[in-house]
DNA sequence: GTGAAAGCGCTAACAT
DNA sequence: ATGTTAGCGCTTTCAC
């Protein structure tokens, strides 16, 4: 059934039908009524691409996720994410597209969505320093929210990040607190900005106490698990090992916990890892959860949160772009646990 | 640019430089090296939404997500099988369009997406027995492949699965082979039926060999760690407790793993547990990978199986639908890891 | 308050 | 081999 059909069988125009269904007020109650009681029973659904043509919106929001290997979508905690921001476009009328490109097509992807006109908006995962996406997106006017910094204290496109300097900052005084001098870092990669966040929160702790990063035991890879196994085992077969280990990830204190467990060693006594506990339930919100469940509803909120702000851009586009800064209580859950030494 | 634009630019009508664009014959070589060329130079992409209109196909999947956290979202694996369908989808020229909804708005999307003519087919996840989508699909004609099968062995929608049955049965008899008669299993959300068959194949090879499943020790829940943690634990308070443990999923056995490390207690030593081991590699496609990175590809193929079917079906509506049963040896690595006890 | 007509950017019959 | 014309299903002036 489309709009041509049910004005015939209305016996109105098709500019009445689509006026009383689109609530504009020159329609009386009485055919905006009868209108929408037939719509409704005749389960009448307007084309969306017809109408998306016609208004030149396409009320959809664009994700380009690589499929390297190399990113997010390695990062079981990403589909959190996308959960987040999924919700809020559905109950906005907004559809989400993602797209799942090589690397190397990345950039031509944004492009693409861009002037083949199939998104109003489009999100930026994990930039880099002066991320040519950032670039070229405020070059060609298309709205964009970023999820993370490129680089940049208080950029002024829209984004939402994790305080990632404040978080292990917070990770490695603790750490040095309770009298480790020799601390190994398993962070992400470090091209991307929010790794080089917590490298340089990492070494600025160090060197506040007078202690110089040891590059042997700091190392840079994919956030999976397995890297986290991998080099945790690597500190643990240093000469000179490491009495406590940082690790950027939830994802990666798994393997981490694994690799100790494998070697028949126990947190806390051969070796301390900032990490979480399921038995120490995180208090989030008034409510007690455990805190892998925290950290998935964390990232969820930050996806709701960058969902929202984007739509706002999109809707205003002359308003100021908000962002959110979410605190390093929320990553220490996000990226180590709580600062817990087990 | 529109093609309004360029044609007049070219000095061509519109019909002609569409049919140049698109690879019709009727073009002459020279016209359409010309239109090509121009095209490219002028960074001509042509607008999607009003091809869509025109053709009345989309060129776009859908794939719905319930939020609930009851399926597959929770599930951090599923960001792999998006990935491996959203690349083929990318490689054809399809869009994927994700819609992340309330379970109860379920049902109502999958019709939306059909009726507004967003997507030219859509993907079925987690299918229950007699699943309603399945019936409304077939019977509004959109079509749809199934990430699973509902209830029969062999339907004849398209489809892609997994040898459940076969997978738990190897583990538990596996398992009954070194002598344990007390097995525990950490099970799925058993109204899915990848669930129902587990249980089934669990079940029965306990009662090939005369014993009986025990309830208490039988549990069913959302795949996530906490949920392993959990059950694990009640497995082991459980007055009578199993001297081994099936989780149906492999992010299950980490929450396993770290209540036996919490508890001071040994994985093969005090309870077994059908697992996978990083140190073990597992040779997949000829190439040795840690078994997490081999589950997340082995998945990620799964995705990419069912999108080329359904891309398939879609471009040959008349032709029998194609299908994969992935094997149990691909399961077992999938959800409990190789036939390992350690 | 309602309707006729134009148009969004493209494709596809039907000419020529 | 190229052009003319008529849609695809909707919104949006502009008249009445």
């Amino acid at each position: 059934m489309n709009l041509k059909e049910l004005s015939a069988a209305l016996g109105l125009s098709q500019t009445t039908v689509s006026r009383a269904l689109n609530g504009y007020p020159e329609v009386s109650e009485a055919t905006r009524k009868r209108v929408r009681e037939f719509a409704k029973a005749h389960n009448y659904r307007p084309n969306l691409r017809a109408k998306q043509l016609a208004t030149g919106r396409t009320m959809a929001i664009g994700h380009v996720i690589p499929t390297s290997g190399k990113h997010e979508i390695v990062n079981p905690i990403f589909a959190d994410f996308i959960s987040g921001a999924g919700e809020v476009y559905s109950e906005n009328g907004y559809d989400l597209l993602l797209s799942v490109v090589r690397d190397d097509e990345q950039e031509q992807t944004y492009r693409d969505l861009a002037q083949r006109g199939a998104v109003d908006g489009v999100v930026i995962h994990a930039p880099e320093q002066n991320d040519p996406r950032i670039a070229y997106l405020e070059d060609i006017g298309v709205p964009f929210a970023v999820h993370g910094r490129a680089g940049q204290q208080s950029p002024d496109y829209c984004w939402v990040d994790v305080d990632n300097y404040g978080a292990i900052r917070l990770a490695t005084d603790h750490l040095l607190d309770l009298g480790h001098t020799r601390i190994a870092l398993l962070n992400g990669i470090e091209t991307i900005d929010f790794a080089q966040q917590r490298r340089r929160a990492f070494c600025d702790a160090l060197e506040a106490r007078g202690l110089h990063p040891d590059p042997d035991i700091m190392f840079a890879g994919e956030m999976t698990e397995y890297e986290g196994y991998r080099n945790a085992r690597a500190c643990l077969d240093h000469p000179n090992p490491p009495t406590a280990i940082i690790a950027s990830s939830i994802i990666m204190t798994i393997g981490v916990r694994r690799l100790v467990q494998t070697r028949g060693l126990s947190l806390g006594t051969d070796v301390s890892l900032v990490t979480y506990d399921d038995d120490l339930s995180y208090l989030r919100n008034g409510i007690e959860q455990p805190i892998y469940t925290a950290v998935k509803s964390s990232v969820r909120e930050a996806g709701s949160l960058l969902a929202q702000n984007l739509l706002k851009t999109i809707q205003d586009q002359s308003a100021p772009r908000p962002n959110h800064l979410l605190s390093a209580e929320l990553i220490i859950g996000q990226t180590t646990g709580p600062c817990v030494t087990s």
